[in-house]
DNA sequence: AGACGCTTGTGAACGTGTGCACAAAGTTGC
DNA sequence: GCAACTTTGTGCACACGTTCACAAGCGTCT
């Protein structure tokens, strides 16, 4: 199955959810791309690597094919996660609620940080980064999110592969190498800001960027 | 520029930083595409979009390539953002010190939520969605971060695009449509981590995947 | 000055992803 | 049972992105 397919099945599995919540029993693929924001041609070549489970001049069953997609993807067991860096970003995802719903069981909360260690958050206690061999083996944890400072980031991740994680979201902003066989994706913050910046800038952009001051030195240049 | 260069160009900004901090003055694309974790060829590419900044047989000046890169994606000046939806995730963005150090300025901080207004997180007073026209136009702002629940966030990008805005981060599940002209990005936790559990399911996954229940019942049906 | 070694910049081949367009296959109505 | 209509599944052409491979260019050393 292709990386894109891949890519695009968790947007059709919330499009049919939210239709499911709405008592659709059936979609087309014309419909149910345009919920997902795709072409139709493309929703109906992904959905075919499922398997044919459309019915010609009908559509799709929405609660069958919510059940194919989640098969395919894995969510039909719970995934156990451990979040590593429980400051800022550690806390609003171990309070976030949208994982438990999608199939992710947050099992375990790490940090380097004495002074944070014991904590309660989200209904568990902060565990030391010492003890992360233990518990990723103890709980069968597969999943890590490192969400560390930057410079922390390798060696959270040496840590986490050497105790048998094989898949990790990094929210550091740091390139970090795993080893053959381990899954690395990223959510980069700033790098989405910037590029969203660099089309800012080909718009309109540049007057709406100028700072008070700019405007001012601006304004004096125009005027006289 | 090919959009896919766009988005690595702050890669190598950032990998050109880190250069420049340890006293690097010149790198080679080859070092540079390691230290990003790309293909020298395919950076030294991206590079020629900018221009023939590099020398042949001696490499990429480091302060002065970061330089070009800095105006191209247009960071040489400040943008202003404003945060809707200062929850769990909003107070973790509004905290983040790594928008400041990268010409990202948070302008202002928006909710609904009667009882959040007037909070002050972060050295600002979060203020109510009812005033965001006024805000964005009063502060030439031009980016928004999105970080209310799935189910408010086409109505907040809506009231974003009329009041101006023209570059929006959507952090919340939700397929979301804006006009022409306008740019929008989203960054998608639970997919992120449905597309790792894909690949993990077809790894060794599948039995780390298993609760303890479920492994109880796998042992029984084995030695039974 | 000229030969040598290194590194850039890029043409060309390849692979992946997208979208059109339509035959095949189903449903509905008579 | 047949014709008209709807919608899927997919062959095909095209666009985009990646990687190889190498000529061209620069610095260095003799
Ligand atoms: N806060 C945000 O909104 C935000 C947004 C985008 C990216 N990020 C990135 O996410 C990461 C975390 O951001 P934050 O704001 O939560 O930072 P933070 O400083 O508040 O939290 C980092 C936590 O990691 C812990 N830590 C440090 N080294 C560790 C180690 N070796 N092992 C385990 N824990 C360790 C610290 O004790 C701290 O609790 C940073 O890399 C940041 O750049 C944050
Ligand atoms: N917390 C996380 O780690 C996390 C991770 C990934 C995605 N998300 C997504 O980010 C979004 C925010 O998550 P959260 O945990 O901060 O939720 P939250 O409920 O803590 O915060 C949402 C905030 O938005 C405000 N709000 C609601 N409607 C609004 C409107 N129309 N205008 C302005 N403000 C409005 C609410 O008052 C609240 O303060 C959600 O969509 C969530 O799915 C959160």
């Amino acid at each position: 199955m292709p990386e894109a397919t891949v890519a695009r099945l968790p947007l059709y599995l919330r499009a049919l959810t939210t239709l499911a919540e709405r008592g659709v029993a059936t979609v087309s693929s014309e419909e149910l791309a345009a919920s997902a924001g795709v072409n139709s041609a493309k929703l109906r070549k992904d959905l075919s690597y499922l398997g044919s489970y459309g019915t010609r001049g009908v559509g799709y069953e929405v609660d069958f094919l919510r059940h194919q997609i989640t098969r395919e993807i894995g969510l039909t067991q719970d995934w156990a996660v451990v979040i590593v860096g429980i400051g800022n970003l550690g806390h609003a995802l171990a309070n976030y609620g949208g994982f438990a719903s999608r199939g992710f069981r947050i099992a375990a909360l790490v940090d380097a940080d004495p002074g944070r260690v014991g904590e309660e958050v989200a209904g568990l206690k902060v565990r030391h980064a010492d003890e992360l061999e233990q518990i990723v083996q103890d709980l069968g944890i597969a999943i890590g999110v490192v969400a560390t400072p930057a410079r922390a980031a390798q060696l959270v991740c040496d840590r986490l592969v050497a105790a048998g994680v094989t898949s990790i979201l990094n929210f550091a902003p740091a390139i970090v190498q795993v080893p053959e066989g381990v899954d690395l994706r990223k959510v980069d913050l700033s790098t989405e800001m910037q590029i969203l910046a660099y089309h800012e800038q080909r718009k309109n952009g540049a007057a709406l960027a100028l700072t008070a001051e700019q405007a001012a030195e601006l304004a004096e240049a125009v005027n006289g």
